[in-house]
Order: structure tokens, then C-alpha cells, then sequence
RNA sequence: GCGCCUGUGGCGGAACUGGUAGACGCGCAAGGUUGAGGGCCUUGUGGCCCUAACGGGCCGUGGAGGUUCGACUCCUCUCAGGCGCACCA
């Protein structure tokens, strides 16, 4: 039989762009991936329920191979578990509002607003051509009025809780963006975004109080099943929780007690000194009048004006000036000096800390420079530790020392000892403290949520009433930021009337950061359409939580931890049932080329695009989850993709030649020989694609093992043509090596199994591997001499382990080696091998 | 500096709870088909060595030790690369 020829176009040609052109319109016709929700007549109770989301892209320009592989993982698992017999909800949005675009708009002059739904069009035509499986009614995109009305609605919520808030605080400034940043956005002290080296600011700002949710955040990764350890150990961190307690240091002078954090209580007697950030607001006051007045002052410029970057620096030394005041310890009573001191952060603990050199390192290093007393209060059991640096850590059968009363006690206990003595006297408490800060939200950019706030020279601050939202954001000239929020010189807009008075009033300028947007977006996903409301409980308690969540690890803080933060928040004002938003979190690996991450400057980009018009939508998606493990990264390689397309076209003629060569009423039953062997390969497929799918997302093993399977159908089939079991062994294979592609490469395999089986491949349910095809009659034995493999042998599933034994010891190469040695032990593991251990 | 992850053929990778290392794909080689090329089909392909051949031996999962009848897999140390955090009191 003439080969088909795959150069020549013609119909014995595999032709990915009309198979799965045809295959996308009959999606598109029948509406086959949407979903109902509950309540809807065409809803299916007996099922049970499956969201898979994966994160919403953020539409600049085209889609890059990062968005596929994402959505190539996300359609997989869904198609998967559409088949397994789950209702699915797999809906797709863009988060539209950010940067990019309105940086766009100051370069060319265009509504950022145009060059967004370009871009969204362009990844939906993108989705469409790739065959992603998603249920376009529920499409929703963040910068719509519809979908930001909603984000006003919950920003009033939360402002109604107190979970809202303005305040004036020290922020970080970016001087290129012209905005403030979240904590989370400043990347090593430079913009996560442009680079740029950021300052320290005092502004009034919105924030969010995440921190009220720092404990719940933390003990509710125990309600996850399977969330990546290192994700979950970053928002740890992150949130940084630290016990100990809170002492208070009397400044008697000027009547001022300054509490400080520490972690190490029972070292309270070995404090030496007392230190102040430079930003702590009673610096200054307490300077005044003393010899070191001036000094002081210029330090607290200096450490202003020295970036965030410098200060943090690594093996940077120690400077400080002293303050020429002194506080009591109040373990004591004694009096030590007071320093300012730039290594003294004003965001963590109180901004002043207790100086302990003996059992920490960078008082240590600050006391050695400044001359201060060392005094050590904690030791080992026994010999000194060294003297030319602190003792920290923490040994078996340490004791204090120089410290009253409590000296001889262990270290661990005294901890608990101290604290609740300076409970008792009024001078301490245990206190809990944390890293994380509250959630910086309003920025001085235009391209955003507008804050629904109004200031009112009579009532103040005022709240936009709920039915007079969305607050529309204005169509404006000029979008260069100027210090402030672009938004500011739309007059027309500003300039408003008191909800509650009725007097004049201004509205808030400032716009919501963009994670507020995306901190929700899988809420509104459930009920997109809702006039009167963010969702209706009904379909929200019905889907949430996410039970499969997809997307870049880079993501691991911000947004992961503000939407955790975000459903905590809803559930307590009652409006989600729901204490996590994602179930279950599977990121995945990133696409390099030539070893290095691709980008438009390197030169190194592939274009999704281009790719899935010269190869078609299922060989880039099969290629890219065969490259690797998803979860991993993975260097493109254009020849591995022709790999892949070699093998579409080679089970596309193989479906031809069998469905031209095989009856569709034949049967496999009764099959022998070749044809059971090849029913009992096709089982095996069926079982290792089934188990590397479900928990381990082992994509690529998956792939390999149809692989196999197409291999032995070329290898059996023209040995079976022409016997009914043997026709019915080959077009079962064929159709399941569909069935089992379908999740990968969706086009083809509905093409294949209709041709095969008449059917709609998607309407069938997952296959299942037949037990007593995945038994074998017999298997290979390996015999071991001394742990060397020295023979192999065919042996029967059955026999015993003095059979199995028997014939190890006839090999004639295990003889060889036996010979003259005698057996000591013989270990026997049935179905595998035979180790004979000889002396 | 601290924490986590990864090191397997020429390349991407496989080996599930310790049990035949290198599945599958790429690349390469040979044969078949073809007017040629491409394509397709088949076979071979970790290194070194013995053999005319059949067959067989030794080495081999970054390195060095250890546990075990048996280690890519477990333990200790070490090297290299990647990621995260980084004066957090």
C-alpha cells in the first residue's frame, strides 16, 4: 500500500488547520463547553463538580508560549474531568486595567482602553485557534463597568468593616511609574515593574488590612490538599509570623516608654544599649538639647536620602549616632544609652529594638564599633563560647547567668519565665509580630478601578452610595503622571456633590491597584451576568472552591496570598461559604529557548501564533506537554516539535489504513495471541495514561506511553488484517489511542474516533483498563548473582518462588557464575527477579 | 549568609513504595520503498573490552563515603547550577 505523502496538500494528508477548523466549529455551534449553574433547567445534578481555573492573562500585545502551556495544562485537566463524569466550569477573563497599556497611551497618544481590547482580541482569537475548551458566556474582563462596579462594591464592603482604610505612612514611591507600590511590588528596593530605584515617601494612601488575617492566612494551608511546598513556604516567610514578647523600656527623661519586639526574652538582662530607626518619630525630640542635636539630624537626612537598596546592603557596617538620652531596662533598672541607628527598620516591631551584643550578631557588630558593654547571660552547659562573636544559637542545656533571679534556669524556659514576670509587673507582654504589612492599594494612575470615595468639606470622607456605582472612570487628555493621579485634573469629574449633604465635594483621584481586580475575578466567573449583584450564592456555593488552579509560580506572593485574603474577608461578611479560593495550585515550569527566558530585546521568542498556523493547535500543545514535566522547565526545541507532528500524521494515517482495512461492528472478543497482546498493550496505555494525568500531572509520560501504543499497532496490525478478533484488537487500539490523545490534542483525536467510532469522543466517558488484561500469563525474570544481572528468563505469572528459584539456577550463565561459590541467600521477589548471593 | 529545588547517553527526558538504568521523542547510522531528493516503513544506537560470529566481561545516574542481598532512589559529607529570602530584632 502507497504511503500517504505529508507534503503534498490533498486529502491523504494529515491537515491540522481543517481538522481543526472543522472541529472548532462544531464546538462553536454547539455550545459544548458551557456549563449551567445550578438552578438552570439544563443543570445536572447526579454529577459532581470540578472548576479548573487558570489564571486570567493580563492582555498585552499577542499571547506568548507561557499563556499556552498554561492553558494546554488547564485544557487537559478539564477535558479529563469532563470525562470522568464532572460538571466542568472552565471560563476564561483578561485583567485588563495595569500599566503597560497606560504607559502605551503617554508614548502614542491612544486611550489605553483601545490597545487593551486589542489585545484581548487577540488572545481570544488566539484561545479560539487553539481549541481551549472554555465556556465563552461566562467571559469577563476586569476594566468593563459591569465587572468594576463590583470591585467598588467590595472596596465599600471592606471600607464598611474597617478593612479598608486611609492613612498617611512612610511608602514606597516610584519615581518612573509616578506612583506608590505595594510592599509585595518592591523587588530589592527597585520597581517590580520598570526597575527603577524606589523612595520612601509620606503619603495619605488606602490600604487594606491584610494583616488582621496574618494568623488565619497561615493556619488555613492546613484546609489545602495540594498546594506546592515552596508556594507555601514563600507566604510563610512572607508573612514572617515571629513570637516573643513586647518589652517596655522606661525613658524617664522625657517621660516617653518605648516597647520593643523581641524574639528573645530571656536575654533581656544582657541588653546594653536601645536603638531607633531613623524614621522613628520621637528621634528628633529626643536629640533636642543634647551635644549630639546636630549630628543627629544630619544621620536622620542621610538615612533619608540613602536608598532602600544601600541600606539593606550585605556586609555593610554598622553606623549610628548616639542620642545622648538613656532608657531603664526594666528587668534591672539600669540605664543604658540610646542610639539612632540605620540597621533599626521602622516597619518591623516598634522601629526600636533592645541591643543585646552577646547573643546577637548585629549588635555585636554595632557594640564592638561604639565600644558598648558585652555582657553575655546565656551559656552552654559546658566550655566558653568564643569571645569574638555572639552566641545565638541555642544548645541543649544552656543556662542563664547575670540575671537575677532567674540565673541557672534553661534558656527555653526562662523565655516563658521573663515574659510573664514583666506581665506581672506591668512592664511587658507576649506578643506575636509579623512581616507582613497591610496591602497598599490606591495608586496616582489613571488606567484603573476609580476609588468609590468622595471628601466632603462638611461630612468628610463619604462612601459612594452602592446604587450610584460603578463611579465611571472619566475619558481624560492627558495621561503623564504628574505626582499625583492623572485623574486629578479631570475637573468635570472631581468636582461632585455630597452623597450624604448634598454640598460640593471631590472625589477620590486615586485608582485601585490591579490585584484588587484579579483578587475576585473567580468569584464574578460564577455568575458574570449579575445586574444586582458581585453572585448569587447559589452558583457560588455551588462551584467554590477552584478545584484545580493553574498558572505561573511567579505569582506565589501577590496575587495567591491577596485573594486568599480577599475570600477570607467575604466569607466573614457571609458572602462566600468558602475559607480558600484554590483547592488545589499546580504551577507550571517556564519555556526557555537556548537556555536562557525569552524575550523581544534576547531575540528568542517563539510566537504561538505563528507556530500552531505552520504545525496546528494540537501538535504545539501535545509538544509542550511532552517536553517535560509541566511542573518543570523546558528548553524549545524546533526539532522536538516536528517530532510531534510526525507522530499526529502518523496516527492520522493509521486511522485511515484501519478504518479502510477493519469493519466497524467487529469485535475483539476472543482474541489471541498477537491481537490479545496488542488489547493487552492498549490496556496498559489506558491505565499508565490515567494514573500520570490525575494526581501527577506527568503529561509528558502520558504522551509517551500512546506512543508506545502506536508503535505496537504498526508493529501487529498487518499481521491481525483479515481475522474478525485481529480487526477488532487493531480498531480498538486506534480508537483508544484517541480517546486517550483527546486531552492533548483535542482536534485530532475527535476526528480520529468519529471516523472510528462514529461517536463523539468528548461525550465518552474515560476508558478504563480491564484487570485481567494489565495480568500477564508470564513475565521476564531477572536473575541476579551477587546484585549483578546475569540472565534473563521467561517464567510464568504463577510459579512458586522454589519454581522461580529452579529456574535461576539452570541458567547456564548463572551457573558460570555460581560455579564453586556457594549459596548463602537467596532472595526471591515474585513478578521481577531472583538474586542468588554467593561466597 | 540562610532556606528550598535540580544534577541520568550527543540532546529533551523515563525509571510510581529500594528490585532488569536509559521508556518515549530528537539526533545519528544502516536497509527497504522511490527516477532522484524529501517523505514513509523497518532495524540499530551509554562507554570500553574479548569474540569470525553466537555470546560474554568490565565500567556507568555530578564527586567521595555509608546502609542493604540489591541504591538514580535512603543516610552523611562535598561540588556545580537554578530559585526564594536577605540587617525582620
Amino acid at each position: 500500500m502507497a504511503e500517504a505523502d505529508t507534503n503534498t496538500p490533498g486529502p491523504g494528508r494529515y491537515d491540522p488547520g481543517e481538522i481543526e477548523r472543522r472541529w472548532q466549529q462544531v464546538w462553536d455551534a454547539e455550545s459544548t463547553w458551557v456549563v449551567a449553574n445550578p438552578g438552570a433547567p439544563e443543570f445536572d445534578t447526579s454529577r459532581p463538580k470540578a472548576y479548573v481555573l487558570e489564571m486570567l492573562p493580563y492582555p498585552s500585545g499577542e499571547p506568548h508560549v507561557g499563556h499556552l502551556k498554561c492553558y494546554a495544562v488547564g485544557d487537559a485537566i478539564a477535558h479529563y474531568r469532563r470525562r470522568r463524569g464532572f460538571n466542568v466550569v472552565h471560563p476564561m477573563g483578561y485583567d485588563a486595567f495595569g500599566l503597560p497599556a497606560e504607559n502605551n497611551a503617554i508614548q502614542t497618544g491612544e486611550h489605553p482602553r483601545v490597545a487593551t481590547e486589542k489585545s484581548i482580541e487577540s488572545f481570544r482569537k488566539q484561545f479560539r485557534r487553539w481549541g481551549v475548551s472554555l465556556d465563552w458566556t461566562r467571559e469577563v474582563a476586569t476594566h468593563e463597568p459591569s465587572y468594576y462596579r463590583w470591585t467598588q462594591w467590595i472596596f465599600l464592603k471592606l471600607f464598611e468593616r474597617g478593612l479598608a482604610y486611609r492613612a498617611e505612612a512612610p511608602v514606597q514611591w516610584c519615581p518612573v511609574d509616578q506612583t506608590v507600590l505595594a510592599n509585595e511590588q518592591v523587588i530589592d528596593g527597585h520597581c517590580e515593574r520598570c526597575g527603577a530605584l524606589v523612595v520612601q515617601r509620606r503619603l495619605a494612601q488606602w490600604f487594606f488590612r491584610i494583616t488582621d488575617y496574618a494568623d488565619r492566612l497561615l493556619a488555613d494551608f492546613d484546609l489545602l490538599d495540594s498546594w506546592p511546598e515552596h508556594v507555601v513556604t514563600m507566604q510563610r516567610n512572607w508573612i514572617g509570623r515571629s513570637e516573643g514578647a513586647e518589652v517596655i523600656f522606661g525613658g524617664e527623661e522625657l517621660e516617653i516608654d518605648f516597647p520593643v519586639f523581641t524574639t528573645r526574652p530571656d536575654t533581656l538582662f544582657g541588653a546594653t544599649f536601645f536603638v531607633l530607626a531613623p524614621e522613628h518619630p520621637d528621634v528628633e525630640r529626643l536629640a533636642a538639647g543634647t551635644p549630639y542635636e546636630a549630628e543627629v539630624r544630619e544621620y536622620v537626612n542621610q538615612a533619608a536620602r540613602a536608598s532602600t537598596e544601600d541600606r539593606g546592603a550585605e556586609d555593610r557596617e554598622k553606623t549610628g549616632v548616639p542620642l545622648g538620652r538613656e532608657v531603664t531596662n526594666p528587668a534591672n533598672g539600669e540605664k543604658i544609652p540610646m542610639f539612632v541607628a540605620d540597621y533599626v527598620l521602622m516597619e518591623y516591631g516598634t522601629g526600636a529594638l533592645m541591643g543585646v551584643p552577646a547573643h546577637d550578631e548585629r549588635d555585636f557588630e554595632f557594640a564592638k564599633k561604639f565600644g558598648l558593654p558585652i555582657r553575655r547571660v546565656v551559656v552552654p552547659p559546658e566550655g566558653e563560647p568564643p569571645e569574638d562573636q555572639a552566641y545565638v544559637e541555642h544548645s541543649e542545656g544552656e543556662r542563664l547567668i547575670n540575671s537575677d533571679g532567674f540565673d541557672g534556669m534553661p534558656a527555653a524556659e526562662a523565655i516563658e519565665a521573663i515574659t510573664n514576670w514583666l506581665e506581672e509587673q506591668g512592664k511587658g507582654r507576649h506578643a506575636v509580630n509579623y512581616r507582613l504589612r497591610d496591602w497598599l492599594v490606591s495608586r496616582q494612575r489613571y488606567w484603573g478601578a476609580p476609588i468609590p470615595i468622595v471628601y466632603c468639606d462638611g461630612c468628610g470622607m463619604v462612601p459612594v452610595p452602592e446604587d450610584k456605582l460603578p463611579v465611571l472612570l472619566p475619558d481624560i487628555e492627558d495621561y503623564a503622571p504628574k505626582g499625583k493621579s492623572p485623574l486629578a485634573a479631570a475637573d468635570d469629574w472631581v468636582l461632585t456633590e455630597c452623597p450624604r449633604c448634598g454640598g460640593g465635594a471631590h472625589r477620590e483621584t486615586d485608582t485601585m491597584d490591579t490585584f484588587v481586580d484579579s483578587s475576585w475575578y473567580f468569584i464574578r466567573y460564577l455568575d458574570p451576568r449579575n445586574e444586582d449583584a458581585p453572585w448569587g450564592r447559589d452558583a457560588v456555593d455551588y462551584w467554590m472552591p477552584v478545584d484545580q488552579y493553574i498558572g505561573g509560580v511567579e505569582h506565589a506572593i501577590l496575587h495567591l496570598m491577596y485573594a486568599r485574603f480577599f475570600t477570607k474577608a467575604l466569607a466573614d461578611m457571609d458572602l462566600l461559604g468558602v475559607q480558600e479560593p484554590f483547592q488545589n495550585l499546580f504551577t507550571q515550569g517556564l519555556i526557555t529557548r537556548d537556555g536562557a527566558k525569552m524575550s523581544k530585546s534576547r531575540g528568542n521568542t517563539v510566537s504561538p501564533a505563528e507556530l500552531v498556523e505552520q504545525f496546528g493547535a494540537d501538535t504545539i500543545r501535545t509538544y509542550i506537554c511532552f517536553m517535560g514535566p509541566p511542573v518543570k522547565g523546558a528548553d524549545w526545541s524546533d526539532a522536538g516539535v516536528e517530532g510531534v507532528f510526525r507522530f499526529m500524521a502518523r496516527v492520522w494515517r493509521l486511522s485511515r489504513e484501519v478504518d479502510g482495512r477493519t469493519d466497524p461492528s467487529g469485535s475483539a472478543d476472543g482474541a489471541q495471541g498477537d491481537a490479545r497482546e496488542l488489547l493487552a498493550k492498549a490496556h496498559w496505555a489506558i491505565d499508565k495514561v490515567t494514573r500520570d494525568i490525575d494526581p501527577r500531572f506527568q503529561f509528558n509520560t502520558a504522551i509517551a506511553a500512546v506512543m508506545e501504543l502506536v508503535n505496537e499497532i504498526y508493529h501487529l496490525k498487518d499481521g491481525l488484517y483479515g481475522d474478525p478478533a485481529g480487526d477488532g484488537a487493531v480498531r480498538f487500539s486506534t480508537s483508544t489511542v484517541a480517546s486517550l490523545l483527546f486531552p492533548f490534542a483535542p482536534h485530532l483525536a475527535s476526528d480520529v474516533y468519529e471516523l472510528l467510532e462514529g461517536s463523539r469522543v468528548w461525550e465518552q466517558p474515560w476508558p478504563e483498563a480491564d484487570p485481567a488484561l494489565l495480568e500477564h500469563e508470564t513475565f521476564v525474570l531477572a536473575v541476579q548473582v551477587n546484585g549483578k544481572l546475569r540472565d534473563r528468563i521467561e517464567a510464568s505469572s504463577s510459579a512458586s518462588e522454589d519454581e522461580l528459584l529452579e529456574l535461576a539456577r539452570a541458567s547456564e550463565n548463572v551457573r558460570r557464575h555460581l560455579d564453586g561459590k556457594e549459596i548463602v541467600k537467596e532472595v526471591v521477589v515474585p513478578g521481577r527477579l531472583v538474586n542468588l548471593v554467593v561466597r
